[in-house]
This record gives structure tokens, sequence and C-alpha cells, in this order.
RNA sequence: GCGGGUGUAGCUCAGUUGGUUAGAGCGCCAGUUUGUGGUACUGGAUGUCGCCGGUUCAAAUCCGGUCACUCGCCCCA
């Protein structure tokens, strides 16, 4: 068709969808709040270095997957990819990191310049919980249950299970990062292609190869956890610990992992089989070394973000609200006095629709797509009584009713 | 960025080895019902066969390109 195209990767929310949306972040907020964390928002662009100084070494992903432009006044900025970081500069810029612990729980649009799949559009919407200040396990336990909540609020947590790992300290992971290196170079020309390269620019991400043979090659590599630091031990076990109090199961996923410095220690998805290749549905984990990546102080911080598409994908049909009155005007006469009435209506908190075109027949027939409960009638005759009619749209009887005990009749149809 | 699949009515989809006027269900419109819906019956309209080009007497059908969707890879902050 040559009609005109939404965007590649960006679709409408149509009433439906945009209802599932809503029931996912209300219900996300709802929950949120019950640990304490206050909804926020920051700006849906910011300075590009806020995105690309994080990320280091791995700053083409900047260059390829965002959109990154120059505003008239020649400043480089960036649509957010995402939620943290932009939540980090703003710790910073607003002198919060006096006023910690910070609870935040955030949701709206995120975009990258990604090919589209089932659940991974261009623009795409999230929700996310940050936790800014402690450093205590019990940090990041909370994090998880916070997520475990909403997902079971939402009645998705039983299509998902928890992967759990930790990345340890920057002490472990560079120890383990070495003896990777060391034990893959080894079979450097049998792993594949995109491994050998990932060897170069991101060895830790190898340990999430789809490749079978690179997983057969895997079996004996060296395992994360031996080189963990003792403190970064205690860290888990005490996280470990808090989860299996609180009876929330996991399995443990030694091949979780983050490309980027800046995390540390716990990392978590929930991750579904009903979504394709988009298994992840809520992920997050420890990330101490952002706010110092970002030129602020060294800031302990946990949280996770989640594709509201994808919550909206698994989740069920919302339904949409139901009005208490249609208004039909009879002849065109009467629409002015029916307006009215349904003005004041809507003043004592009914949900009123009017019917404004096509004939009786018509008006009626859209009247019943809606579901409405009442349908009130009024032509010349009714009117010239001061009454109306109302039509109980489910069993099809009809009453004449005066205009002055209108609201008594109502009431008494609730 | 790479590879596979798909694209026909508003929606879900048929359409044989290329062949004359492109179909079904749902939905929509009208009527049975001149101030009244749902159910039923009757009738009606659906359309640049994604787009551009090529092969052919002839293309929805075969070929090439392109765009979009979709599945997987890469990436996943």
């Amino acid at each position: 068709m040559d009609i005109i195209q939404p965007v590649r990767g960006t679709s409408d929310l149509l009433p439906a969808d945009k209802a599932k949306h809503n029931h996912v972040i209300e219900t996300a907020k709802q929950g949120a709040a019950q640990f304490g964390y206050a909804e926020m928002a920051t700006p849906m662009f910011e300075f590009t270095e806020v995105f690309s100084r994080p990320l280091g070494a791995s700053s083409d992903v900047v260059a390829k997957e965002t959109y990154s432009f120059e505003d008239r006044g020649g400043t480089g900025l960036t649509l957010r990819p995402e939620g943290t970081a932009s939540a980090m500069r703003a710790i910073i810029s607003n002198g919060l990191t006096q006023s910690l612990p910070q609870r935040w729980f955030y949701a709206g649009p995120m975009f990258r310049y990604e090919r589209p799949q089932k659940g991974r559009m261009r623009q795409f919407h999230q929700i996310g919980c940050e936790l800014i200040g402690p450093a205590s396990p019990f940090g990041d336990a909370e994090i998880i249950a916070c997520g475990v909540h909403i997902l079971k609020s939402l009645g998705v947590l039983e299509q998902t299970v928890l992967h759990l790992n930790t990345l340890g300290d920057s002490d472990s992971r560079q120890a383990y990062r070495t003896a990777l290196i060391a034990y893959l170079e080894a079979y450097r020309n049998d792993l594949s292609e995109d491994s050998q390269r990932r060897l170069d620019t991101n060895p830790l991400r190898i340990l999430d190869t789809k490749s079978a043979s690179d997983k057969d090659i895997l079996q004996d590599a060296p395992q994360l956890h031996r080189y963990l630091t003792p403190a970064a031990q205690t860290h888990f076990e005490a996280v470990k610990e808090a989860l299996q109090a609180a009876s929330i199961a996991w399995v443990d996923d030694p091949f979780l992992v983050r490309g980027l410095d800046y995390y540390s220690h716990t990392a978590f998805e929930f991750i579904t089989d009903q979504l394709g290749a988009q298994g992840t549905v809520l992920g997050g984990g420890r990330y101490d070394g952002l706010a110092q990546s970002l030129g602020g102080p060294l800031l302990p911080a946990v949280g996770f973000a989640a594709g509201i598409e994808r919550l909206a994908l698994l989740g069920e049909e919302q339904a949409q609200p139901v009005p208490d009155l249609v208004l039909l005007a009879a002849e065109q006469s009467a629409e002015a006095a029916i307006f009215a009435l349904g003005c004041q209506l809507r003043t004592d908190g009914y949900h009123v629709v009017s019917m404004l075109s096509g004939n009786m027949g018509k008006k009626m027939k859209a009247a019943n797509k809606l579901g409405a409960r009442f349908a009130l009638i009024a032509g010349a005759d009714e009117l010239g009584r001061n009454c109306v009619s109302l039509r109980n749209m489910q069993d099809g009887t009809q009453t004449e009713v005066e205009i002055s005990v209108l609201g008594n009749w109502l009431a008494q149809q609730r």
C-alpha cells in the first residue's frame, strides 16, 4: 500500500494496546511504591556523553545503535537508549549524593537503532527501579524481590525463571578475565567467528554464546566464582541467603554476564521461553562503578529495567471501561437538551458517551457495541413531559423517568 | 550489519501446472423493523494482488530490485 507508514521500528498504541501498557505501568508503579520507590522522570534526551562515557571501550555501540544528533547549536545529543545512566546523572546533577538512599521508579520510551523483532522496537518502553546509595547485599536482594513482586502482580512470574550470577568486584573480574582469555586463546581457531572477535573486544560475552561448539569449549573453562575475592564471595552469599529466606527461587547461571566495567556483584534476569530470542523480561544488577564513570563520586547502586512491550505480550488483555449511559437524541431538536443533561450526569460522576451520528438504529447499534448499561433516549415527546426514556441494554426493558428524579432513579440502579 | 520466511478486501486468510470477470469468513452498509441494539434471514460494496522493473500472446502466480513485516544471528547500555 502506498499510504503513509509509521517509521520502521515504531508503532502506534491504539486504545487496546495502550490499556495493556498502562496496566503494566500502573501495576509496576504500585508494586514499587510498596518498597518505597517513588516515580520520577528524566528527559528523553541527554548530552551524548551521558551514554558514551560509561561505555568506554565499547562506545561504538553508542555510535551505531543510538539516535544521536546535533541540535541547532551544534550540541551532541542522544535519545536515551536506557534509563539507568540518566537516573545516575540526575542524582549527581541534583546534588542528591547528600540525600541517600534514593529509591526511584520510572517508566517511559527508550530508543535504540536496531533491527526490529517481536518485542524489540526502535522506540520501546521500559519500567525500571533504581536503588542508589546502599552497598548492602540486602539492596541487591530488595531489587530482586521488587522485580518478583511486580511480575507476580502482573501474573507473569510463573512464566519466567530467575537467573542469577555474580560478577564479583573489579579485582575478581580482572583476575577472571585474564584467566578466561588465557584458556580461550588455546582454542581460538576452534571458536565461532563471532566469538573469535569477542575474544578481542569483549571476552566475557563469549560465555553468553549461542554456538553449540563454543559451549563445548566453555565446559572446561575457568569459572568466575573461583576468582571471587573473599569480600565478593561474602556479598553474593548474603544475597542468596536473603532470597532463600524470602522463598524466592532462582537458578545459578554462571554464563549470565554483563559486558561493561561499571557492573559488579549481582547480575540477574527473569527469562521466559515464550518470546523467542527476546527472552529477557526483566533484568538488572549492581552498577557501583557507574557514577564514577559519569564523573561523580563512587556511588553504590543496584537496579533493574523491564520492557513494557514484552510484559504486555505475556499479560492479559485489559478490558476497556464501559459507559454507564449512552445518550441518544431521537431528533435534532432534542440534541441540545440531551447534551446538557449528559454534562450534568458526568458532574454527578457517571460515565456518559454521546451517540452523535446516524439514525436511531445506528445509534443503538453503536451503543450496544460500547456495552453501555443504559441508553438515555429523548425526543420532543419525552422532553415535552420533562421526561427521558431509559432503556436497560441488558434486558431490553425501557422506562420513562422524570428528569427531576433522574439522579435518584440512576442511584437505585447501582 | 548478515541470513531465512511472508506481503491478496478494514481484519484473518484461500487462489491449482502462468489463462479470460481475483474469492471465503469476520467486520462494514442497506433492508425485513418509517423513534430502538443484540439473534435470525435477505441483499450490497469491498481491492493499484506492497511498490518499481523484467520475461511472456498472457503475471496475484515466474525473475530482479526495493520497501515493510516476521524468525534467527550480531548487539543488548
